[in-house]
DNA sequence: TCTATATTTCTAGAATTAACGAAATAAAGT
DNA sequence: ACTTTATTTCGTTAATTCTAGAAATATAGA
């Protein structure tokens, strides 16, 4: 790792999203929130859903929420927890496209159809 | 890891994925195979723009290429590779909000709004 | 066949992440 | 103050992933 690079931060945050997202335990979790909607979970119905509990489950959420692909808040002596939202999905998904081709010695608009 | 679920063989596919885009590294290699746009590139020339050389940048590799993130080909003695398309991202992205409220007791149409 | 070039496999130590029990903290009720 | 419930922090062990050097393999050309 000892490349400069100007967008970097960028590249940081972006990896560890994707890198929040590659645990098949995780992405378990974050769809059980998911499906549950707008309002949430608190975190033992979250385990109860998902299989996932306690101290195991603390420590991804964390993981999840440092990424912002959730949102905690408490609410009495329980923890409300929220799934991601639409759109910062598809900011992670245009981050790796959108710098497309342009090291590409050919025109753009030839490739570029593919990806309206 | 001991829950049962139907769908697990696509979770574990899309949570590899994901953890394919998830090291700061490698999510660095694929953009500048992306910025090159369709014609790809040869590991030596992927290695020299990014900077990750040798066993590193082929261990890299193919774990990308194990999620379909790029294709290598073999073109005399040097390999091409060639980086995501569009469509890919997006299945990816969709994956994660494709049940979306499922389980939420209240009515769909509330929040789908929010993301068509 | 011999040599040079391009890339991969093998191997191993370092670093990071996962998993989980036990103790700690936070809030609410008695 | 004491108890119960909900969640987190801490400490520790196991498992996985990273990184890179050295040897191996594949292809092309002389």
């Amino acid at each position: 790792m000892k490349h400069e690079n100007t967008a970097s931060l960028d590249v940081t945050r972006a990896a560890s999203t994707f890198a929040a997202l590659g645990s098949e335990q995780r992405l378990h979790v974050l769809r059980v929130l998911v499906r549950a909607g707008p309002e949430g979970l608190t975190i033992g119905e979250l385990g109860a859903r998902s299989g996932v509990t306690g101290s195991t489950l603390t420590h991804h959420m964390k993981i999840l929420a440092a990424a912002g692909l959730v949102d905690q808040k408490r609410r009495g002596r329980q923890i409300i927890c929220i799934g991601v939202d639409f759109a910062r999905m598809q900011d992670i998904a245009a981050f790796l496209l959108k710098e497309c081709c342009a090291d590409s010695p050919q025109p753009h608009d030839t490739h570029e159809a593919n990806h309206g």
